[in-house]
DNA sequence: CGACTCGTACGATAGACCTCGTAGTACGGT
DNA sequence: ACCGTACTACGAGGTCTATCGTACGAGTCG
């Protein structure tokens, strides 16, 4: 109504509360490659980045489901836009829950790749 | 010598090399909840803990099969010593490897339990 | 030696997980 | 209204995992 510009757009995703997210479920979503890989991407670029903007070498419908996984555990934030998803890490939350973990987490992810040769 | 006291015993067992260990190796191996819990346990613990020092909720079969996960990620070390198994954490490898993690890891953890009313 | 304790190995089972393909929905622009 | 883009839902296949039970090897003590 009289509503012109919703860039925020309707669909709502289900997150768990902070209270919610569990230790256990933080490790296993950063316990596949291709998730830690997302969550580094996202820690290293903008505040919101559109799922289409990560080049995985798999499927789409393998990248919704690692988005899920992100998000279900409470590592990552959802919300459409138009028609692109964006994402963004719960650094507030995660960092109120367990302080000094995500940063200890990306700077040792960050040390591997280094270690391994994999640009960053 | 003249080989009197064999406390630490014949049965090598078969350990990663500090740099083939993995972090997504490591988060998986501690995203399991009896996982853990034995990592905590062994963390607040003496240096080395018996396997029968720990008093889980699974079989001892299931036990040995979590021992071994977590010795194969390098997230602790095991020793034979008679006819027991000593587990001791790998915090030096751990420390070298990816500095910080394991103790935000078991912050967390401590955070966690206490959060929800779980007896340290 | 015999018996007991500690831990292992192997097989089985049920559930979870990663991956894919196809078909479908929501949104924005022409 | 139509089409294209972005993402999802559902189902399937194959692998991995957690758990158990039973049977077995290694070591210690009487």
């Amino acid at each position: 109504m009289t509503a012109a510009a919703p860039t925020t757009s309707s669909r709502a995703l289900p997150h768990p509360a902070r209270e919610d997210i569990r230790l256990e479920g933080v490790l296993h979503a950063l316990s596949d490659p291709m998730r830690l890989r997302i969550v580094r991407e996202l820690a290293a670029g903008a505040d919101e980045l559109s799922c289409s903007h990560f080049d995985l070498p798999v499927t789409k419908s393998t990248t919704t489901h690692h988005f899920r996984v992100l998000r279900e555990s409470g590592v990552i934030r959802q919300v459409y836009r138009g028609t692109a998803k964006m994402n963004g890490l719960r650094r507030d939350d995660l960092d109120a829950l367990f302080p000094g973990l995500l940063d200890s987490l990306l700077a040792a992810a960050d040390r591997q790749a280094a270690r391994l040769g994999v640009a960053g």
